[in-house]
DNA sequence: TTATATTGTACCTATATCTGTTACATTAAC
DNA sequence: GTTAATGTAACAGATATAGGTACAATATAA
């Protein structure tokens, strides 16, 4: 069975081939089915982050026949931050540990703040990058 | 059982944390008992995380009796990108799929160069932004 | 009106990876 | 020699994602 060896989040990184394939598209719309065959998954992991997708408002979905989705903006509205937000919201790109701090330890009082800040900074100063990374970039990069 | 919920991967987090109560301490051998106790977990956790950072020379180890870990750097001398690359040198911040591209669709043929990119881009600006944090700037946040 | 095709979920299994833990060989100080 | 430390190996427990099946709801199309 072809299953893939590599097990980390690839939300992200599946996302982005969704929203790049539905603006080279043209804001056509297209089926889980044909976006699932573009990535070479299945359509029901398409689907679950399509409906992110939506409710973030980057795209628009029609139910029934003859439906599908399409872009609700146009590509240079869209940048990789939208799509970050969307998907991976729920996550931290750095974890950091949530134990109670060694009371008797200044460190280790400290460190709950202090990473909070690092990788507070960490993630603005990607956000920030990939606020600068629109779709339309990405599309033209296909030849 | 005091079991953490957040399985999700904290090598970077300690690893900070153990950096930061090491550069504290001025250089001093510090144990993984010692450590552990700051972190409030298991010595064989930290032990893990001080043999990469001592592989990646940002740590010296002293074996036997009165053995521990101290600096092998000024604080200065130490950035966040340097514990980062020594920790998780082997994990990207953002994974992107390994599967055969569809032959049949040109977004799909383009993509894992494109996802490659974007990926390396964003690490990229993430690592030159760590450079820029280094441990005495952490110590000094401890009061 | 009926058949069809699609989204949107719910649910389950397999997998990978990390954490926590025990155990122990190696090593160096005392 | 005893002791206390690192450095690993091995294993169980927990979590999250991917992949997959199934189906209700829905809207087009015939």
């Amino acid at each position: 069975m072809g299953y893939n060896l590599d097990m980390v989040d690839q939300r992200f990184s599946v996302s982005i081939h969704i929203m790049t394939a539905l603006a080279f598209h043209k804001g056509e719309l297209m089926t889980s089915e044909q976006l699932a065959g573009s990535i070479r998954t299945n359509p029901t992991v398409i689907r679950r982050l399509l409906a992110k997708l939506v409710e973030a408002g980057l795209l628009e979905s029609f139910k029934g026949k003859s439906g599908g989705v399409k872009l609700a903006k146009s590509p240079k509205e869209i940048s990789l931050k939208d799509i970050y937000a969307a998907v991976c919201c729920d996550k931290k790109l750095i974890a950091t540990p949530d134990k109670e701090a060694s009371k008797q330890c200044v460190v280790s009082c400290n460190m709950g703040k202090l990473l909070d800040d690092v990788v507070n900074g960490i993630e603005n100063n990607s956000m920030n990058y990939m606020s600068n990374i629109c779709l339309s970039e990405l599309t033209a990069r296909i030849k």
